[in-house]
DNA sequence: TATTGTCATCTGTGATCACATATGTCAAAG
DNA sequence: CTTTGACATATGTGATCACAGATGACAATA
């Protein structure tokens, strides 16, 4: 191929052809992240296949990705389902996320751009004022959480933390979702926004300390109060 | 089960029935830890599928999870490959994997039984051996070294997270495999013995800050000898 | 000699088939 | 009414086939 063209030509090659193994793992991992499909929930590579309307091939292959990361099970029947997150678990990951992202966040207090302070700025203010509704909507507050949470992990610029952090976030997903339909106060009663003010205080002072701290309190008062609330079993 | 003739062997069989993109797995794992294979390497899903013996198709699943594991590398051709390991990775996992294994040694150092102790002090004793020789014999310390650091972190009693300091070992084995042949006296240099004799004192007292801070140098000093000998590509 | 165009081959992706096992149904025996 | 057995169905696993895009070899051309 020749260099001296980059017009065309060059764009329409570029345009990189997704598989449908990347749609549908992206298709599943959304239901999981979103957490319209329950934990203990079964499901087929057939059934799911119909669903999205291929062969079971692409599933197997997005299924193996997901439950490579933990987001689906397989059991010793070599039956398929969304895992089930027992109260140990749980405290087990909330430990792992507040080292991980506190990690991420002081490392994101040193090495973060302007712009990247003032975006995540920016998700921390709507999410304040949506907090400070009488009636906040939660899944709007729910979302711009993870926006103001990932916006400080990108500026951190280290791509592996940020896939394992991906990776956490894929496993606690379900949960976070499903207690916040129980309890739709949860974001204002944890008081999530005022931990998010020192962490954006912290990195635009460039504290990387103190925004590790302000991250795992967050992280932390988040987990204590849906281990409270919650109704996770006590498997181990 | 209603067969004819259940037999001792049909039940063992069936009981540990593992499935052929298991086995797989497994043996491209154990290739890449081993450092057998070099980064940078390509490979076919037809080629490997002759070499194990099977057909394309478990070795499909296989590429599939080691992938999503970071593992392997799918290039936008679709070409299969060993990522290449930059300074910069490198030195991006060295700082996740202070963080993570230091985190497990604290734990560990709570919540270990005496057995597990003693376990971790066997292996020590036996690296301790081995690299106070005249002429040591590399891959059995590594060896050694391998079981010491997952002795450790295996006391955690923390699965979740044993599963992914699993993975960052797999990320960086095929370095740590191939620098130690281009300099075979790395442990005695460094002097990992001293650090594991720090880590094993603070587990015995149960000081969970100290086996953090023993077992997060002797991460460090490592990396510091590859990056500075080693030949690693500055590639962003 | 260096470049380009053509063609045969290789490779990953997706679909389909074959098979052993797991699951569910239902009637007969206790 | 409960339990057990056989039988039909459903499901994951592995192999094979089909196909589009990538790769590589090689001759023709400037």
């Amino acid at each position: 191929m020749s260099h001296a063209e980059p017009g065309l030509a060059e764009k329409v090659a570029r345009v990189s052809r997704v598989t449908l193994s990347e749609v549908v793992y992206r298709d599943i991992r959304e239901l999981i992240l979103a957490g319209q499909v329950a934990p203990g929930e079964k499901f087929t590579l057939r059934g799911m296949a119909e669903a999205v309307g291929t062969s079971p091939m692409p599933v197997r292959e997005a299924v193996g990705r997901l439950s490579a990361e933990g987001a689906l099970e397989i059991l010793p029947n070599r039956a398929i389902r969304v895992p089930i997150m027992t109260r140990e678990r749980f405290a087990e990951l909330t430990i792992i996320r507040a080292e991980m992202e506190g990690l991420a966040a002081e490392y994101a207090a040193r090495n973060a751009g302007a712009e990247e302070i003032a975006a995540a700025c920016g998700f921390h203010e709507e999410f304040a004022a949506e907090s400070a509704k009488a009636d906040p909507d939660g899944a709007a507050a729910l979302r711009l959480n993870k926006d103001l949470h990932f916006a400080v992990y990108r500026a951190a610029h280290m791509p592996n933390l940020l896939q394992i952090i991906d990776g956490l976030w894929l496993q606690v997903g379900p949960v976070i979702n499903l207690d916040l339909r129980a309890s739709g106060r949860r974001l204002k009663e944890v008081e999530a926004h005022k931990h998010h003010a020192r962490l954006i205080a912290a990195l635009k002072a460039g504290d990387g300390a103190s925004a590790r701290q302000a991250l795992a309190d967050d992280i932390r008062a988040a987990a204590s109060f849906i281990l409270a609330t919650g109704d996770l079993p006590s498997a181990p």
